[in-house]
DNA sequence: ATCCGTCATTGATGCATGTCAATGAGAGGC
DNA sequence: GCCTCTCATTGACATGCATCAATGACGGAT
């Protein structure tokens, strides 16, 4: 109990807060949201959160650490799915089926917020403004989606990984952390099964934006040295930068602005 | 006023009834929804449903014909993002950011229905079944989307082909119509764009599988003469030919069954 | 019926990226 | 502190598919 207890925090406490909980509930309605959710302690590296086949009983959200998601198929192939950083929530596509048809995946030591979906149905039917919320949330992870589809059907290996970078930057300056130093919480294994290249590939690109004095590359460790450069590697507008990238959260889509689709290799 | 009541009928007695409006729903349910329901007169060919920058304010579903949705970047290429047949809803990309980000275009003369989502959102927070088949269809949506990245992501040239066609017939058979005989309504260069495929590729697998008797190609005719075959080129399970394809209705994942995600193509 | 524009097919060629192979560098365990 | 295992890097080579180019086939308009 006592080990517990120091991870507990509530939403209203929780430094996740404006990230995580949409701004647009009020202060009881974030107590009745609280109330709902469960706090476990951390969890290790490679433990699961959950694994394809379970049922689907919950949403959850990343409080700290990270988390992959991915299937495994008849061969036993795993394919990554996404990468989901503190305010992140994950498990969205099982829904549906009322199964989980990807696994989800501790990528260092990572403490998970788990919400009944059941709760969450009813609260929502309650609270207008989550309700709007969650729609807008699965609606943003639709457009994220489709926006990495269009990365994997049309973009060179380079877009892709610059792209990719990019999206990672957004997303940890969205965390007050710094948007041109961070730490890579996966393998580079993972970002070429994720982006569709071979690991190789990864690594060879890496290296050349290193050698461009675009990047500097130290293990998991990046630094972005030239944002500008970075961007026309990967055929994206700089004022586009601090949009449209990085997982729903519940907060997704209230700040977002329409997603500008635009630099697409042409063939 | 006469010219469009020919075209107009009730969800109640629409013949996509099973398929759109969620089963689960009292015959009360699919009044009140009905009530909200807009029915326009066919739109041609090459028209737009909505384009990208236009304020989101209804979802659509196809009532006959087909749609396809696309964004055009900077260099004035064309994007294709999916494809929606008779009972499919499209738009969902939208809700979060209050704007379309993506175009819809009827791929043949089309008719559609609308529903305003102020309306949909109201009534889902009233009326439980609609709520819970909304956030069903929404994740489903996702769902299939990441079906649809692992296959850009990993899969051959003739491996998308096949999983397209698969797809298809899949959706066909769910519409009562031939699973093994019908008519492409979008062109090869719409199915290389969404494949990430050059159209030339397309051209050149739909050949190759017409010579080795799998299939039998006539312009946008299709037949598809060995399904078992068809599925092994596309490294399908036979048994999982029911399920999982096709894009949301409103009727999205109460039918669905856990989504087999297998077959990838080794690196 | 004929014309014209769009779409589909087919062949020749090149390139980006996958695959194979081998070495190097960290990180965790005893 | 050393060992081992996994992960990252680098080079050589192979190939699937894009690209370029040209011809053929519809299908809608007049």
């Amino acid at each position: 109990m006592n080990d517990q207890r120091k991870y507990v925090v509530s939403c209203q406490a929780c430094s996740l807060n404006a990230l995580c909980v949409p701004h647009s509930l009020t202060e009881s309605e974030v107590a009745i949201v609280d109330a709902a959710v469960k706090r476990s302690k951390p969890i290790q590296r490679n433990k699961t959160v959950f694994e394809a086949g379970d049922k689907f009983a919950s949403l959850y959200t990343v409080r700290s650490g990270a988390v992959k998601t991915y299937s495994v198929d008849q061969e036993g192939d795993e394919h990554v799915i996404g990468f989901y950083l503190p305010g992140e929530m994950f498990g969205l596509d099982a829904i549906s089926s009322g199964q989980h048809i990807s696994s989800a995946k501790a990528l260092e030591t990572t403490a998970i917020c788990e919400i009944p979906y059941n709760r969450l149905e009813e609260l929502s039917a309650q609270i207008h403004n989550l309700q709007t919320h969650m729609y807008k949330l699965l609606s943003h992870e639709i457009s994220e989606d489709q926006q990495l589809q269009l990365l994997l059907s049309k973009k060179t290996a380079e877009e892709r990984i610059g792209n990719f970078l990019l999206g990672l930057s957004s997303r940890y300056r969205l965390r007050h952390l710094s948007p041109t130093s961070f730490r890579l919480p996966m393998a580079r294994t993972d970002i070429g099964n994720y982006l569709g290249l071979a690991v190789e590939t990864v690594s060879r690109i890496f290296t050349r934006l290193q050698k461009s004095n675009i990047l500097q590359v130290d293990g998991k460790e990046v630094r972005i040295l030239d944002q500008h450069r970075l961007c026309a590697v990967a055929h994206v507008d700089d004022a586009d930068l601090f949009h449209g990238h990085g997982h729903g959260t519940l907060a997704a889509g209230v700040h977002a602005e329409p997603i500008r689709v635009g630099n697409i290799r042409k063939f």
